[in-house]
DNA sequence: TCAAAAGTGTTAGATTTACACCCATGA
DNA sequence: TCATGGGTGTAAATCTAACACTTTTGA
């Protein structure tokens, strides 16, 4: 039994998924996702919050399981089940460096190459569930710094459901929700004017759990 | 690896699932799905199939997996991590001598017992699933005979939903999908006046599929 | 001074919800 | 004849979608 990552991260107003060159045979060299195997000692959730770890560096990521993959021949090797996680992560906490020394790619989601084995179906699969909970849970803000202005909010909406939104409408419907706060700070660098950050309040979240995108 | 199975039944206007009581230990005697181990030979979608068809005698059933229950001590044996499955089946295509031979039992959604290990854990999450899909596409229609009544059909959605729905508003909008097709048969084991029979179209279905219930 | 992103309301149309009575029949 | 479930339409309220101009500032 394994455990296959897919790491999403939000940049240049793209959805993009982290991959990498397979280091082992079978396979070697092919685009593929980040996984393990699952140790006897370990829940399956526990290998995956460690795979993550591992390949981040980072603790305590937004993750949710995408099912349980279990072709008969979907390994070349031997016989593997695995199980799918889909990560959500800030790709300004991801040390460059570690993307460099691991031969690790941002790829947008659009233009994702052919995976080994059946991980683009991972990805597919990842990606339905992922657009679901943004839209009914107020997760996004996971792949946001703490603080970001509404017009990266509004393009990260945009880039995961692949449609333009209407720039009045979207802050409409942010106003009404007071668990998006507004703080005083400005942002100077995605505009000469500047625009006010904002951030998720939790808390004021959790009192009136209501959000919808 | 093992495969646990969900079985979703509509009956007297209730939601039902299918339990037994476990026949090996640990658990011996206990309220429990019905599972069983994954061959080597076989994808743990087909393990799923074949456990289907084991426990109902039927083929071809609708299917979706839950996802992969993998803590370590979930099972009090052996490590076993288990993906689960739920189907939709029409309760009057089940043979009710296979029911009494194998003590198994239909049990209101809302009335479950405690179940063997973290089997109540995978019902809900596969009650939740469930009930995603059957607001978003036509496979309520499982749980029904292929000739139903529009009440038949809303009882079942109030069952599912957990809410009463308006009679009127209701049937408005079956009448705009015209893969909801009325027939000319009449049943009249439901009332003295006889309700109109209808049925679901699957290639109407697929020449203009949008549905929202 | 001008290009580029930030910010801001109103209105028409579509969708959703609430609601009450007559019909047909078997017991 | 009456109790039971089957069947039908309208109007108010809410939600959604479309749409354009002013502001600020660094280059």
């Amino acid at each position: 039994m394994s455990v296959d990552c897919i790491i999403f991260g939000f940049d240049n107003s793209q959805l993009k998924v982290l991959i990498g060159r397979r280091k082992m045979d079978p396979g070697r060299g092919e685009w593929s996702l980040y996984g393990g195997f699952v140790a006897t000692s370990e829940s399956i959730d526990e290998c995956a919050s460690r795979t993550l770890f591992e390949l981040t560096g980072l603790r305590n990521l937004y993750m949710r399981q995408v099912g349980a993959f279990g072709q008969v021949d979907r390994d070349p090797g031997e016989r593997v089940v695995s199980v799918a996680y889909y990560a959500l992560i800030n790709v300004t906490d991801y040390d460059e460096k570690l993307l460099l020394e691991r031969g690790l790619e941002w790829v947008d989601i659009n233009a994702l190459p052919k995976l080994y084995s059946d991980h683009n179906r991972m990805v597919g699969k990842a990606l339905k569930l992922m657009r679901q909970k943004l839209r009914t849970e107020p997760v996004g803000f996971r792949l946001l710094p703490a603080l970001f202005t509404l017009t990266q909010l509004q393009r990260l909406y945009e880039a995961v459901n692949g449609e333009e939104l209407d720039k009045r409408n979207f802050r409409k419907r942010i106003k009404e929700m007071d668990f998006i706060e507004k703080t005083e700070l400005i942002d100077k660098t995605g505009s000469k004017r500047g625009a006010y950050l904002y951030r998720f309040n939790r808390r004021t979240y959790n009192e009136d759990p209501n959000f919808k995108l």
